[in-house]
Formats: structure tokens, C-alpha cells, sequence
DNA sequence: CCGGGTCAAGAAAACGTTTTCGCCAAATAA
DNA sequence: TTATTTGGCGAAAACGTTTTCTTGACCCGG
């Protein structure tokens, strides 16, 4: 019973050979004669010898393996860099561990230990912390394991970043509503996280720069899905004067807004213009076509596949490095604005 | 350079012991002294150890390890089955370690040769190939590696399966829209595999229970994306006469078609009634929300999660058992309609 | 004083590889 | 002929664990 495996000591005793010599043939070493090496070839194919790479990762200290920490797949958006990260790194014989930290931050740490444990050597993550880092990263330091914040990043903490430039989101989304002829601009804000800081900053200072005024009870707060978009986008309705547009934190939130709005008999875009953030699929399907700045999800993961694979294959580092004067790398993708129905005012 | 990692020798030197004392302790062997117990765990607390899988493994003969290879993670379907079997695989201590075939049975076969290197103990595959297996399996069957096919089955080979009811899906879809009133109903089939054709089947089944005709023209095929419902549903509006209603494969395709219907100055679902399958998250807030057949994506991952794993644990099997008289396991969840607007013709 | 038992620790073997080094025979050069 | 190189192969060590077996010290009862 159990998993029956070929190894190279079978090979190796059907041909009276030393494993060092099938070894040897595998590795494509040229001191081998070349009729062995075809007697080798034609019994590993015979046999179905497959190499052990854990023996393999053990003796060489190199597991080819980049970890991911993701605190869910519900958004295309960590779909799709995955996708791009596994189309890059699988080429190069790196496999992908994943790990669901499901926002829980306890989750998020024993996920980033278990990572360690199987000897990855790099990690991508995406944290589910509210902005700052704790001491939960020093493992990683400690062991100068290459760390790469993806899409969410870290206020007290250098390290590697990949993501939205979410400054650029926030004023892209804004400046298109004030374009649109908008005045009474409001914002649907995610959570406390760096992504959701971050649009709140562009969408104040394209405000800003404009010298629009912004009514205080413009900014509604959530969870960051349609649900908490419904509820926020009903009682911001409620406001004195109630907004003509909201400009929301991503797609889910700007769908859950839509709802709202539609239900409170009220018009998408003529009533209420709506931006969402995230281009997800099919949201051009939407009963009105939502307007959206697309975060080039495919783009970022490249970026962060190239860089965790650099560093991996460089055997650099989480921070140390940083503090030895080299500086780490922030990559900010800049987000583009797919226009749709639901913000389209002027004809 | 490179990580650098403490190893139980270097708590052992540290402490006067041997890597064994050390071990025990960690392994909670009972003949161990108390005092020098709490001294191992101690210095393995300040010294950051981290127990290194990999060399685990390799002694254990047990990767803790489940393998999955999909097709993509596009479709929500896959990473909710995704997320149910990371919430069940990871209180055991399983890792998962997935990849992405692309769609192209070669890199299949490559990832599969991969899994089998990285010694995991179960694999789960959502196979790309159309309908039949080839000797691709060949490897695990040797191995006597635990299989188990999600989604998407073989015809002329028996392997563990979980997956979809899909004729009651079609049948349920077909007989929903019956009910509505609905004669002439079409249906836009996905590509050559095996959901797709037991989708068929039961929109078959259905029809002929209810003694209606199908027009020859009224099953079109496609790759099963929201481009190609688009262009098969134009021109299935072509056919004389046109149909009043289509069950589509899935919702990507319903997406599609209902494009194409509203493009043509039709509306839905007065002059076509539409149905999807699959459940895609906000689908109920399309241009007209969708009627569709949950999968019950969760319940599938759950009962994938339960059965690979135990077939792990068990250190079970590919076919091998199978041929010794026991049976691989095959678990249908059934459906369930989700009716909404793109359907209700009766008021 | 001896035999048995208990307690605490370590030595050795094993897992499947890769790599370095050494060995021997045959071929070549001097 | 002798010295040197070359070609082909294997022995041994290493990677970081876990497990089994052995050892030695100590205590206890007879």
C-alpha cells in the first residue's frame, strides 16, 4: 500500500550501475560513456522514474518554490495576478504554494510560518493587516527570506511592493466625475487598509485641486463588498444636499451602490453617477454598465512575478539588505479609466 | 547571503544536547528530563526555530502535500471549490500546491509530472482534455497516487469524481423554462467536455419528457466564454423561427447572449428568456439580473476536500483498488435554480 | 551485593538526492 | 619503456530530520 515510488538506486540495480552514475546521466554530466547514458535513458523511461524533489531541494537548499498569502481569491483582481505570476514562474520551474489567510491576521501569520517550514524562498503577500506590520514579519528577516507586499502595503514597514498606484485610482476617478459635470462628489471608502487610505487621498486631492468643497458625510465607510455599498450608498441618499455622484472603493461596492440607488427610484447616471475601481469581468453587464478604473491586474502580477523571482534567484532579502543601504523596490502600476454607462452624463 | 535557517543542531550545540534530545522535546516525547524540556523550548523560542519541512518529508515519506491542477480560475466556480478545500486542507496540515494548465493538455501533463516530483499525496484534477483520457495518468496509476477528479470526469476512464449533477442541471434549467411558458428553447452548449455534454443531455431529456421538438438549429456550440455566446446567440436569433428562450451553458455565455439579445432591440426575457449556470458572483446585477443554476461550488469543494483527503490518509489509490473489485467514489451535488428577472415570464 | 527497573540521553540508520574526489584502466606522449 | 593524460565509474559526504536501539546512571527490593 502507499505511494510506490522509482528512485535512482532501481535504475541503478537493474543496470548494475551506482545511483552516482544514473545520477550523473540525468544531470547531463559528460563523464558518463554514451552507451550507458542510453541504457540509463531507456530504463528511467521504462520504469516511469519521476525525481524526488523534496530528497532533490533538501541536498541542493534550493525548494524552487515561491509562496503566495492571499486573504481571499473572491476578487479578480488577486485571480488574475495569480494567473500572471503562475504563467511566469512555472517556466522557470518555480511552483506555487498558496495560502488563504481568509482576513483573518492569526490565520495570515501561522500561513507565513507554515510558508517558511516548506523552505519557500520567496513569499508574496497580501496582507490582511490594517496598514501597519507587526512583529509578525521577523521570521522572515531573521532567515533574509525575500518578502513582497502585494496590493496592500505596510506604513511603518520597508519592504518590496507590487500594486496600484491607488493615489492615481482615487484622482483618475474623481477628475472624471468633475469632468463629467459632477459637483457633489462622495466616496465609498474600503477598509483601513493602504489600498483604501490611499484612493481616499487621490479622491481629496483631485477635490482639492479643483476647489470643490467636500461635504463631510460624503466619505461613508465598509467592509469593502456590495453589501456594506447598499447600506452606505442608502443613507448617504439621506444626506442635505444628498451627492450626484459617488466615486466608490472598488466594483463589488460600487455594485452593491448601484442597488441602492436603483432601488431608492432613482436613475444611474442622470440622479446618481457611480465609479467603481477594479474592472472586474462581466461588470459591463451590469443593469447599468459601470464605469471603472481598471488596475491592470495582469500588468501587476508580471511585475511582482519578475521582482519575488529576481530576488528569489538572488537570494536576497525581506529588510536586510534595506538597511544595509540598498533600497527596496516599490513598483506602482498606474491604473486606466474604462468608461461605461453608469457615469457617462455629457452626450 | 542566501536564507539562513536555524536547524535543531544549532539549539542542540547551543544547549549541550544532541540534535535527538532536541527532537523529542519538539515531538513531545515523554523520556526527556523537564528541566532540559523547557530549556530546548526556550532556546528554540529565541533562536526563531522554524522546523524545515522539506527534511521532514523526506524521512517521513509524507509531503502533506495536496496537489490541484486546473484549467484557469476564472470562472467563480473553481475558486470557491478553491477556498472550501484550502478551509478543510489546512486545519490538517495540508498545503496546497496548485497550478494552472492553461487550458493546453500538454502543460497538463507537465504539471501533473510536476506534482509527482513535489511528492504530494493527492491530486486533484479538473482536467483540460476533451471527455477521454489519455495515458497521461499512466504515472499516477504506478504510483498507486489518489486521484480524484473534479468537475469534469472521463468516459472510458473510472477515477474518483465530485463534481456537478450536470444533466439535472440541464434538466432543471430546461424544465424552469418550460414552466415559464417557453416553447421554442434553444440551448448554447460549452466545448467537448464532459459537463457540457451531460448538459445537453439533460436539456435533451427534458424536452423529450415534455414531448416538445427541437429545432435542429437549436443547440450551437462555442468555447464557452461571453464572446462566444455572443456571436452563437446572433445567430441563433437568424433561425426561422427564432427561439423564445436559451439555456446557456454557463453564465459567461448567458452574459454574452443576453448582449446579443438586448443588441438586437430584443427584450428579455419578454421576446428571449434566459437562463445561466454556474451562480458568478453578481450576476443578479446585470443589465437584466440572471437566472441561473447554482452549482453549489461550496458543497463540490467540501466533498472534494473530504474525499481527497481521506483517500490520502489512507494512502489509497489511483485505479489500482478499483481493478481489486472496490469502486472509485463518484459524488453529484445536485443544483439548485436561482430565478430571477432574465427568466419570469409569468407574473 | 546483585538483578531488575526506570529515567534521561545519545548513537546510528534512514529518507533520495547531488557533488566532490579518488581510483583504475586504457590511451597517449616522451 | 615509462610518465602523463584521459575516460568512465563509484565511494563518501552532505542536506535536516525522525525513529529505533543502546547505554549508563541511579534507585529499589531481595
Amino acid at each position: 500500500m502507499g505511494i510506490v515510488a522509482v528512485r535512482l538506486k532501481d535504475i541503478a540495480d537493474e543496470l548494475q550501475l551506482s545511483v552516482v552514475t544514473v545520477s550523473k546521466v540525468l544531470q547531463n554530466y559528460r563523464d558518463v560513456n554514451a552507451e550507458t547514458r542510453r541504457r540509463v535513458l531507456e530504463k528511467a523511461q521504462e520504469l516511469g522514474y519521476r525525481p524526488n524533489y523534496v530528497a532533490r531541494s533538501l541536498v541542493m537548499q534550493r525548494s524552487a518554490t515561491i509562496g503566495m498569502v492571499l486573504p481571499h481569491l473572491r476578487h479578480t483582481f488577486f485571480q488574475e495576478v495569480y494567473q500572471a505570476i503562475a504563467a511566469k514562474a512555472s517556466p522557470k520551474g518555480y511552483s506555487l504554494l498558496i495560502a488563504i489567510s481568509q482576513e483573518d491576521p492569526d490565520q495570515e501569520a501561522r500561513e507565513i510560518d507554515h510558508m517558511i517550514s516548506r523552505q519557500v524562498e520567496g513569499l508574496i503577500l497580501a496582507s490582511t493587516r490594517p496598514y501597519t506590520a507587526g512583529d509578525f514579519l521577523e521570521p522572515l528577516e531573521k532567515r533574509n527570506l525575500p518578502l513582497l507586499l502585494l496590493d496592500r502595503e505596510f506604513a511603518n514597514y520597508d519592504a518590496h511592493f507590487v500594486g496600484t498606484d491607488d493615489v492615481e485610482l482615487g484622482r483618475f476617478a474623481t477628475a472624471h466625475l468633475i469632468e463629467q459635470g459632477c459637483t457633489r462628489i462622495a466616496h465609498l471608502r474600503g477598509p483601513d487598509v493602504s489600498t483604501a487610505i490611499a484612493r481616499v487621498e487621490g479622491y481629496r486631492t483631485e477635490l482639492a485641486a479643483h476647489k470643490l468643497t467636500r461635504h463631510p458625510h460624503y466619505v461613508a465607510g465598509g467592509t469593502g463588498d456590495d453589501e456594506a455599498g447598499y447600506w452606505a450608498m442608502k443613507s448617504l441618499l439621506k444626506a442635505k444636499p444628498p451627492p450626484d455622484s459617488v466615486f466608490c472603493y472598488n466594483d463589488p461596492v460600487a455594485a452593491g451602490a448601484m442597488k441602492a440607488v436603483l432601488d431608492s427610484g432613482l436613475r444611474v447616471p442622470q440622479d446618481v453617477a457611480i465609479v467603481g475601481a477594479g474592472n472586474m469581468h462581466y461588470s459591463d453587464l451590469f443593469r447599468v454598465p459601470l464605469t471603472t478604473v481598471d488596475q491592470r491586474s495582469a500588468e501587476v502580477g508580471a511585475q511582482a512575478a519578475d521582482l519575488i523571482l529576481d530576488l528569489a534567484e538572488r537570494g536576497s532579502t525581506t529588510s536586510a539588505t534595506h538597511k544595509r543601504g540598498r533600497r527596496p523596490k516599490r513598483v506602482l502600476v498606474k491604473p486606466t479609466m474604462v468608461i461605461r454607462e453608469s457615469s457617462r452624463r455629457k452626450r
